[in-house]
DNA sequence: ACCTGAACACCGTTCAAGT
DNA sequence: ACCTGAACACCGTTCAAGT
């Protein structure tokens, strides 16, 4: 890749952080572009869809999730308090920007998604987490981690949509909680 | 209203509904207005946002809505039976076209929404349901309908979003069921 | 009083022309 | 090889002119 073309795709992909940050994951390309100091055409030859522009943007944020994970399993309490802070960590970090939770938690089971990647990182995640808790006896049968994914999703796409702070259904992920436990 | 306005304002309705449920909540009006041959400004003039016009092709479902519960309420079966029962009917009453359950859902606390009349019927649906669980002392405390609405509302957004049928979610729903029941 | 449909605005996407 | 930006498509919304 030529030297200018690296740099003119850094700057859309920062630029689009940045956009998205304010105005969701549905925010208007052109300023995108218009703002990254590009043609359209640039943002498009990088970014065939706004997905692929997606998925360039959570690069990034794979690492926080893996972060997360960690610190999740080393947490030493309840089971229950255990998995009540996952959930809330897990759906914190789908809900970076308006729009996300949805796209995320729509993507979780579609091979094709162009975001599958970062799909099964979470998975991933969400699975060591199940597997924990699993070990130690404290889960329902036939709960699978994929499940939970989207059951938090939906939760967080409620709050998203209603432009509400994931705050306010503190109590509807305890009862997905007590749901999960045996 | 005159004769030839009413006649125009039905055609509209009947016509969105038609169109609304083979594209989905956010079919072209454009569309509505040609199928029902009249001009654009008409059907802005009768409903002038795409909420009004949803809140008016409700109106008949709102039959439907209390035909389910007065069958719930009837069933004569396992406490947890019922509440599945009911989270399956309820999500299936919000996922009529494509969009509905964000639509509803999203409305389901904001007092400002055009369809909040119609939240209010499934609201107070599902407050009948959770009072006769209450009654029969199968709640957990602190459940409260609209949480309900929520959380079934987000699992059916998931469904919704993802394009697959509702019976995908199902175990979904009964994990829901298991956090409600004592 | 109500209707029509052209016109405008907005935004995604393409592509001919330029470097 | 990469970029620009005008041009096109699509759709929501308005409004002047008509009945």
């Amino acid at each position: 890749m030529r030297a200018d073309a690296k740099r003119n795709r850094d700057r859309i992909v920062d630029v689009a952080r940045e956009v998205f940050r304010e105005k969701g994951y549905d925010a208007p390309l052109d300023e995108v572009a218009r703002r990254a100091g590009v043609g359209a055409g640039t943002l498009y030859r990088h970014f065939p869809t706004r997905d692929a522009l997606l998925d360039a943007i959570m690069q990034s944020w794979v690492d926080r999730v893996n972060e997360a994970t960690e610190k999740t399993l080393a947490f030493e309490g309840s089971d229950r308090d255990l998995l009540v802070g996952w959930l809330e960590t897990y759906a914190g970090l789908i809900s970076l920007h308006k729009g996300g939770p949805a796209k995320i938690t729509s993507a979780m089971g579609d091979p094709d998604s162009p975001i599958i990647g970062k799909c099964q990182v979470l998975a991933q995640a969400s699975q060591r987490v199940m597997d924990r808790l699993d070990a130690a006896g404290a889960l329902r049968p036939g709960v699978d981690a994929v499940g939970v994914c989207k059951l938090v999703g939906g939760v967080a796409t409620v709050a998203d949509n209603a432009d509400q702070p994931l705050s306010t259904v503190r109590p509807l992920l305890e009862v997905v909680a007590d749901g999960l436990l045996r």
